[in-house]
DNA sequence: CCCAAAGTTAAACAAACGTTTAAATTAAAC
DNA sequence: GTTTAATTTAAACGTTTGTTTAACTTTGGG
């Protein structure tokens, strides 16, 4: 075995089930097929993580910390008008995503799927601290008279949601936006900053004090 | 056995295996579990559909007609302004995705997680005939210099994301909303409303020509 | 009443599953 | 160099999986 792999056996199993739970689902995945892609023998995931379950909870937990510090700091400039934090957001929030696209895959599918009252509480408890940190971002805007009064919680769904939209269901929104559908890398140059934009015009709209009723 | 239960007994299986799909994940749900819960013996399941996977394509044909008809209905009437149709097609889609939404986490997952590519061809052409039934009354809109310019796809996926979100991850939602996790019935008549009056007014601000940029 | 078709059953099948074992190898400490 | 611990291995464990079998009961038409 090449010494660059060697370093990090564990990591290089998580980095393998997380394709293969993305792609075919918690259940859909046995510990064989992991091995076997990962190059590593069978008991060696019992022997780093204890069990099949154990190691999604791994998975999850490593992959979970990435996110919250940036979006805690972009909160912090106060220099920032509340438009500038939208935009920022949504920028950062569309590249996140998109970044690791197959981890948030088994976050949705996990979310519903799962037996363990334990890993559905840790992907509430992720989510949730996420959504509060957008939450800032609106109800600092309508504070400041920019925003006008709107379904907050509503409006992260519609934001989250239509990411997930396009991450989830990527053959599907290949075929509508008329995008050939090749290797991930290609797909994102394409659609991020098309809905980069298409959500900066949705929330000005929604959001603008100006189109109060 | 009562009567009405003798009726049609495999109509029945599909009901049972379409909740344990939509809690457990296809791959999560044994076809012992679902002989179980439907009361039926286990060879039942092979007799009526052929195979657990054949079951899963006789539940989606089965549940995906149900919804065509009445979007095309929508769009025939010509005295309806743009403005009314969205408001309708909100109305109605809402009032659908509630109404079955076991079907439409299965939809979500098996998209992403099946081996078969037939059930993966199924679920893309459902979903891409709902969504061309949508796609018509915003360019229709557009025509009639009501609507302003947008991404219609990404609005679409907007539209049907909020949604998803809302009915996917039913106990976050239920958190974040500050609405106590009971029943189906008195979450669907506590949110649904409340999403209704979000998607219009988001669709208001996005979609009115006043705001074009 | 009979008999072929449809429906239903318990039992069995091989394959795949997650996990454990106990022996073999490597690494590190003294 | 010896010893202890950590890593890695092939094999086996007992379950559970989806599906099939072959015998049994029910049904409905002639």
């Amino acid at each position: 075995m090449a010494p660059t792999e060697k370093v990090d056996k564990r990591a290089h199993i998580l980095t393998v089930a997380e394709q293969l739970f993305a792609d075919n689902g918690f259940d859909g995945t046995s510990v064989r097929d992991i091995a076997q892609l990962a190059n590593v023998n069978l008991a060696m995931i019992s022997y780093y993580f204890g069990s099949k379950e154990k190691l999604l909870e791994a998975l999850i937990e490593d992959r979970a910390g990435y996110t919250l510090g940036i979006l805690e700091e972009l909160n912090k400039n106060q220099t920032l008008t509340p438009w500038d934090k939208v935009d920022r957001q949504v920028e950062h929030y569309v590249d996140k995503i998109f970044n690791n696209y197959k981890f948030h895959c088994i976050m949705s599918q996990q979310y519903n799927n799962t037996r363990s009252t334990e890993i559905k509480e840790l992907i509430i408890n992720i989510k949730l601290r996420n959504l509060e940190e957008i939450k800032k971002v609106i109800t600092d805007g309508q504070k400041k008279k920019v925003f006008r009064k709107v379904d907050v919680e509503l409006t992260m769904a519609s934001v989250f949601g239509t990411l997930m939209q396009i991450v989830n269901s990527r053959s599907l929104y290949c075929r509508l936006l008329k995008v050939e559908e090749t290797d991930d890398a290609t797909y994102r140059k394409k659609i991020a900053p098309r809905i980069k934009t298409h959500l900066k015009q949705l929330l000005r709209a929604h959001l603008d004090i100006k189109n109060e009723e």
